[in-house]
DNA sequence: CTTACTGCAAAATCTTTGCAACATC
DNA sequence: GATGTTGCAAAGATTTTGCAGTAAG
């Protein structure tokens, strides 16, 4: 409620002016829309929403774009075995985990910390140190079953 | 030690026999080499390992023939972000998870029954019934940190 | 002004598919 | 023999990149 966090809109942008960058309108807008979905949106999705507010993007530059969200974490790419790369956030929201249908395709999210925990220790234990992980259970959800 | 438990190459047999297809030379070339193989290959390196014992096969009968094993879960699909789907399988070798170097590409294997055994209740709290999962974490291997 | 960014179109990657020749059952 | 399989080459689908024009710092 109080305690000043720096929106995601503010990192990416103290993230594209620590590397010597330029802040554009097009990364404004791609980057705005981006943060306000809450779906894992593939590249032309997000191309078709940002074109909505700026007919005059290209395809390119919101590849760049979520490129340069990806290096600075704010975006993450999931890739859930159909041919697409698809981006989502954290924002607003803690992490989470996709169980997805094999059937009808439906995608719920979920979030265990005992899980998180274990992850980690494991791990360490083999010498890594964790900064993203995925987690994706296949699987029949109750509809399809 | 005792007990018949049949092998993966007799389950593909048995499978494409089930399925009305045709066992062929290629098919059983690809499959022995792939069973053999214990790393995550890409549709390509799996070809240049077969052609080393058979000359004549082709790109599209390695992708069909894999889509055949992945259809029978003798192999699974794994993306790890470069843009190269992976093939695995999980013989003489029980389920594994991965650990993923983000700076050398290093690819560590680990197993946890306690994960595991969470995932199932967690996707059954939510109405599903899982039949694979994939686990990746992403990080800094020990050498790269 | 200098350096970075954009859109477009072309290139590069991978994955799928059509088809005539060929191999199983 | 009938039907499925193969290899090749072509088609698809995405992702990347080169470049001339444009815009931010």
């Amino acid at each position: 409620m109080s305690g000043k966090i720096a929106t995601a809109k503010e990192q990416f942008r103290q993230f594209i002016t620590e590397k010597g960058l330029k802040s554009t309108s097009q990364r404004e807008d791609i980057a705005d829309i981006f943060f306000k979905t809450t779906t894992h949106v593939s590249l032309e999705e997000l191309l078709k929403k940002v074109r909505r507010k700026n007919s005059r993007v290209g395809y390119a530059t919101v590849y760049r774009t979520m490129r340069l969200l990806a290096e600075c974490d704010l975006a993450f790419e999931r890739q859930f075995g159909d041919g697409q790369t698809r981006y989502e956030h954290l924002i607003d929201d803690s992490h989470h985990d996709h169980l997805i249908c094999i059937k009808c395709g439906a995608i719920a999210e979920f979030s265990n910390q005992t899980i998180e925990a274990l992850q980690k220790r494991i791990a360490e234990e083999m010498g890594f140190s964790v900064t993203n992980h995925k987690m994706e259970l296949y699987g029949h959800c109750a509809k399809c079953q």
